[in-house]
DNA sequence: GAGTATGTACGAAGAACTTCGTAGTGTCAA
DNA sequence: TTGACACTACGAAGTTCTTCGTACATACTC
């Protein structure tokens, strides 16, 4: 499932930091403590993290790899605004500039590697 | 600007045909005509389409090329799930499956003619 | 001219997302 | 044991997106 842009900014401090308490994330993302619980609570019910209640401060993790949910955003993005086609989505990507040096050169090596 | 789901339908059917009446884009869209009516009367409003009213039934134009919203959307996921990199959402783009030879292959060759 | 078709304008309601206040419970220290 | 604090639960309100009904104007036809 497709996270919304908050629920991705909490995803993102759970994958870099590992499992966490709502304090903790709140620590990192701001904003009030009980917007940050409620987000989390609802992520719960969408399946997005998992919830371990041993403690009373209860610990969140992620459900899915950042590398999976990356790839769900990708996948809709190709669906809904390039027809379905990844390549398009590359040249996109890549045409708008953005991309440095130094990040052609890791995708054509990527590409390489594809190849066998 | 990035457009909404919705929006981006709409803006489809504008980019291949030209510009059209609201009539034109339901037909293509489908749902009920005064909701296509009325999004495309917000898209006015928030400036992604433009308008001709000369004749009773008006015109609307796309304000941007398709390519450059693409961009936007591009950028937006790259900045929103990607640290702001390029080269990582390609990279997602293609190790999650989706691209083709054929698409392998164009991408290849675009690299190849951006090292110029 | 009455009725029908086609158009715009617009308000309201529902759904999803976000934010916040409040209530209630457990913990700990003085 | 009382007060301060940290935590969960939850309801409510604001925002944006989407859908739809209704009102009203304009044109065409019989």
């Amino acid at each position: 499932m497709k996270p919304t842009q908050s629920e991705l900014a909490i995803l993102d401090v759970l994958w870099r930091q590992g499992p966490c308490t709502v304090r903790q994330v709140h620590e990192v993302v701001g904003g009030g403590y009980t917007t940050t619980l409620k987000l989390m609570q609802i992520m719960v019910e969408k399946g997005l993290v998992v919830r371990d209640e041993q403690e009373r401060a209860h610990v969140y993790s992620p459900r899915l790899e950042k590398e999976e949910t990356q790839g769900v955003m990708v996948r809709d993005l190709i669906d809904r605004a390039f027809g379905g086609s990844a390549a398009q989505l590359v040249m996109r990507a890549l045409s708008a500039g953005q991309a440095s040096d130094e990040e052609l050169a890791a995708i054509r090596q990527m590409l390489k590697e594809y190849k066998r």
